[in-house]
DNA sequence: TATTGTTATACTCTATAACTATA
DNA sequence: TATAGTTATAGAGTATAACAATA
């Protein structure tokens, strides 16, 4: 299982085009590709979101897990790993990290397995995760008619579904 | 500058959804956004690409370099990272390993630069790796109708180019 | 002074292996 | 035996800083 999911970091990360129209002598016969083009795209909004998300101190990853466990309180772990396809092993210091910022609260639920929820300040970091991520939604979605915004959707979740195993056509 | 463009370990980096469906009682609020969409999807694709290439040995950006060193011969090394959106300090390790292979050639261009050129091997590992690119574009374009995949490059096309600095609408 | 290539380095993301304590 | 959480570690990808040689 993979980690890709969730991601971006919420650093110094610059679009990917900045300098490349400036190479004019070059041709990119890559560009025309679907896998490149869903790369670029994916890069470029993951990182407009990343440095929004920034001026609250969260990382994409961290408003997935703090919306997750929104969506469901009680929920343990590894199972909220699995969900969004991040490892046991590397949900450990995500987990952490909010619980030492007092966003999350973790709770015994069978003596080795943990019920996390938010705390009323992790209420307020989802909330206002949430509403960036509205706005930030928002404003890729007045490029496109509503019409192809839902084509846009179906498509790209028919390629997620496809790729796994699946490959050999 | 990122170097998010290329990209895809080609290791085991299996599908995210591949355990996520088993969780049936948690919800996933964030799997609507189109931004977890674009992931899922430009990671989906990636990875499947990266296995397919890797039966020849060669990762995505370095079947990226060889195509576009093709397309470019003679090219230099600090342009073609430009291009493709790679640091100058990390295509050194790439470039370094294609020539080790025999894939590509240096000649020395102005002193401090050298033009790069495919090797007849390189050109062998080149079509061989357009071939598997067309396999797995033709895979993933069976999915949509003709026009559905005009639209959802234009999509993407247009996502790509406006996330940079544009983020606040 | 600016550019090309390079070295060194560091941080993030992702992966595996192995340990513990429970079930 | 299998699962939940953890620790340690390793490999990619990507970032910056600094240097030498050249333009």
């Amino acid at each position: 299982m993979s980690e890709g999911l969730i991601v971006g970091r919420g650093r110094a990360n610059h679009h990917i085009m900045d300098d490349a129209t400036s190479i004019s002598y070059l041709q990119d016969p890559i560009s025309q590709r679907l896998g490149y083009l869903l790369r670029r795209a994916s890069s470029a909004m993951m990182t407009d979101l990343g440095s929004s998300l920034a001026k609250m101190g969260l990382r994409p990853v961290e408003a997935t897990l703090l919306i997750t466990i929104a969506a469901n309180p009680g929920c343990i772990q590894s199972d909220l790993g699995k969900l969004l396809g991040i490892k046991r092993a590397n949900m450990v210091p995500l987990i952490a990290a909010l619980l030492k910022r007092g966003l999350i609260a973790k709770v015994p639920a069978d003596g080795r397995s943990h019920a996390l929820s938010l705390t009323p300040l992790g209420e307020e970091a989802c909330a206002g995760a949430e509403k960036i991520i509205d706005q930030h939604e928002a404003c890729f979605a007045a490029l496109l008619s509503n019409q192809d915004q839902l084509r846009l959707r179906k498509a790209l979740h028919l390629i997620a579904r496809t790729a796994p195993a699946s490959s050999p056509c």
